[in-house]
DNA sequence: CCTTGCACCTCACGTAACGTGAGGTTCTAC
DNA sequence: GTAGAACCTCACGTTACGTGAGGTGCAAGG
């Protein structure tokens, strides 16, 4: 009669203190069922077996790799391929840090800007275009300029963006001063861009295209986040096509 | 008095499709005082002006950043600085990737040794030990070690392993007869161990340092995953004691 | 005039994994 | 015998809503 037994077993406070737990913790997962005390004290204390001692660390440790309760005791019951869902598990992580990744590009470029003061309402805009990314680039795409841009860090990708700026200004220049897109004096400029582009896509054909779709469909100043307008874009286009098409 | 006009103002169903949010959510912006809409019509109906429409615009754009409803009312309310908000919380939000990525490392380590069949006891002792090492040694230090037994492959860790255990046994036995830890008996024994060790830090110093804060720091039991026990322990540092230095 | 149907309303419970009391009982040591 | 530690059972609070339940307001059709 082992629901009876007094003379052994773990009370609540010491398995606790063993195990790192709290007595709370214990109650809630006897209420869940994933460790219920193999016995009670005649006062109705909960004695818990050197069975469910083991029971326990396998949960904490089951736990610490962040599996919910429910799978917990799913796992540990149904005596379930612990490597297949440790598996499944490591999926599921990944996944989530690669979420977790997107979410912390987006947030180091609004701090950038941030830096050149930005208002509520140039969050909402800088969001949006995140959001436009996501409806051009695929998955695979955005994965990928999510690692380059990581490995390049915070202060390349500032760089080039202060870059890309400086760029359309001088474009501007040269556009208001007069001067053909396939000018000897606005090649440097074109070239210099290829370069950014293909720095960009990494060389890779489709994407490029899908960054093309992207300035195809959308309002050349959304696209660039603000850098550069559609006359400057149009003759930015123009300066590209006259460049010769090896770099 | 704005809180009756119903000539204009968007009505919830609309501005939940207008935002893309849930009628529900609006509802439950309004309770929490994160949205609170500018009026209402005769008949109780909510009433949402065009700045109460900009500013559902920014509480979606911040909630996507991961931000909690709670600190979104407060930037928005208090007009706190946005840059230093942003900042915070990319803050936070890296410390969860390293947290996430620490995670999947260790998730990463029990799928290859899965692969050579793990019980669910082996895991929690694993673990643990896992838990133990990232508190000793660095991430590089670790990575170190994986790639290290790696190459020996599962076999040779065993024999490694049960040869401690065997030099553990041979160790008691010296002490329980009382032999001094330098006599020349004990040699052999301390010597071969101090070839273990030197396999394991691979002779970097910096390696050894770790691995010594760890037993200095951790139950003799746990650390040395029940090989040996603080006496024999004790014993085994007398006896690399008494050993010259040049091995 | 009545019904159908849609958009709207206010509760109110459920979610995950416990934390934090509240109020009462039992064990243990002096 | 009594103090204090340890134990017990509720039961609410946390996040950001989802999901009904049951009722009202308003326009169109029969």
């Amino acid at each position: 009669m082992p629901s009876t037994d007094e003379t052994s077993g773990w009370r609540v406070g010491r398995l606790a203190r063993a195990t790192g737990v709290t007595v709370r913790t214990l109650h809630h997962y006897e209420t869940i069922g994933v460790l219920v005390p193999s016995g009670r004290s005649e006062a109705g204390h909960r004695l818990y077996a050197d069975a469910d001692l083991r029971r326990l660390y396998r949960i904490v440790a089951l736990r610490e790799l962040g599996m919910s309760l429910a799978q917990i005791r799913e796992t540990l019951d149904d005596g379930a391929d612990l490597g297949a869902v440790l598996r499944a598990h490591l999926v599921h992580v990944e996944r989530s840090i690669d979420r977790r990744r997107a979410l912390r590009d987006r947030l180091a470029r609004l701090c950038t800007r941030a830096e050149e003061g930005i208002s509520t309402d140039d969050l909402v805009t800088t969001i949006e275009g995140m959001a436009m990314h996501e409806r051009y680039f695929t998955k695979e795409q955005r994965e990928t300029l999510a690692r380059r841009w990581d490995e390049l860090g915070g202060d390349a990708v500032g760089r080039t963006e202060e870059e890309w700026r400086k760029l359309a200004a001088a474009l501007r220049g040269h556009m208001e001063a007069g001067d053909d897109p396939s000018a000897p004096a606005v090649r440097p400029l074109a070239q210099r861009a290829r370069e950014l582009v293909r720095a960009f896509t990494g060389g890779d054909p489709a994407m490029y295209a899908s960054l093309e779709r992207m300035y195809q469909n959308e309002d050349p100043g959304t696209v660039s986040r603000g850098v550069m307008d559609g006359e400057v874009m149009a003759y930015l286009r123009r300066a590209l096509g006259a460049l010769p098409h090896a770099g």
